[in-house]
DNA sequence: CATGCCCCCTGCACGC
DNA sequence: TGCGTGCAGGGGGCAT
């Protein structure tokens, strides 16, 4: 599912097809994903240029010279498939795991198929979404700091401000565990339950530990904030790579996005042996807040 | 205000 | 083999 470093990732693949392009034609085929469009959605995008294009969180943004910004999220299953005039085609063997080609993407289409952008380059933008936990909707530039999806959302992992002192700051009156403080928006944006697992493994705590005991004003406690922060950024940073380079291959091959394998130390891997170096641990599965937390109980405290 | 829980939806992994 | 069941997941919104 798109976490973070997905969502760095299309928004990359968007930006050339999209920036600095008009949008001459939508097709919306439904009334609603999780929210209801619009009801001058596509009214409102027709005709306009698409000034600049960037993530916050897990949304993607897109400036128009209109004055809307069009914000979308590709929630559990949501993705972009682009098709670009005048590819030549490449053979169909090689290709990745749950993907397919962009011969099959255009012939089959799917009944998941949810909007279309006509670009004035030629580009043909499809966002298809199986579960429709993803969103689209259009803000007044003003209005978007504002807008009640964003206005609440806290720092973004792999800019400045995330350091332990931060963390050891955020948490020091959390009364929960630090799984749950870590997906927690109004505090770190963007970090999902697969990523706050691997950071945590990382950092060697454990996802059960009182966010709390970050702030606690000694040595060990400032050690383990800056561990988790530098364990955060690291974490990210690598999946970022490993999808922009995975981008590349795909994006010749067939237009879809952001569907890449990853390989996790921790998540999904309930009962296998733990990754680090010569632990006899097994990761263990809990649920905390209703979402799984893998972790593994010997080298994470 | 802080926290917990439900729910939106579909694909998939199970078990019989 | 085929069908039914239940679960996963982001995150808003509501109840407590």
């Amino acid at each position: 599912m798109p976490e973070l470093p997905e969502v760095e990732t299309v928004c990359r693949g968007l930006r050339p097809v999209m920036e600095n392009n008009m949008i001459t034609r939508v097709e919306q085929r439904r009334l609603n994903l999780r929210i209801p469009f619009p009801g001058d959605f596509v009214a409102r995008l027709e005709n306009s240029t698409v000034k600049s294009l960037w993530r916050r969180a897990k949304y993607i943004l897109a400036e128009l010279d209109s004055g809307d910004v069009l914000l979308m999220h590709l929630g559990m299953s949501g993705r972009f498939t682009i098709e670009e005039p005048q590819i030549p085609k490449k053979s169909s063997k090689g290709q990745q795991p749950g993907m397919f080609h962009r011969e099959e993407a255009i012939s089959k289409g799917s009944t998941h198929d949810h909007v279309v952008f006509h670009m004035s380059n030629g580009a043909v933008i499809t966002y298809t979404d199986p579960r429709r936990f993803g969103l689209m909707t259009l803000i007044g530039a003003k209005q978007l700091h504002n807008h009640k999806l964003l206005k609440d959302i806290g720092i973004e992992p792999l800019g400045n401000e995330l350091s332990g002192a931060y963390l050891a700051q955020s948490f020091c009156d959390k009364k929960t565990n630090l799984k749950t403080a870590l997906l927690d928006q109004k505090f770190i944006a963007g970090l999902g339950n697969i990523y706050v697992c691997e950071s945590l493994y990382r950092a060697r705590l454990s996802p059960k530990r009182l966010a709390a005991t970050l702030a606690k004003k000694n040595a060990e406690a400032n050690n383990r904030a800056d561990m988790l922060a530098e364990a955060i950024r690291n974490v990210l940073t690598d999946a970022v790579a490993a999808g922009g380079s995975s981008l590349n291959d795909y994006a010749q091959t067939n237009g879809e996005l952001g569907y890449f394998q990853h390989s996790f130390d921790v998540y999904d891997r309930e009962g296998e042996p733990c990754k680090r170096n010569r632990c006899p641990g097994k990761i263990r599965r809990i649920v905390q807040s209703g979402r799984s937390s893998f972790y593994c109980p010997r080298c994470q405290r």
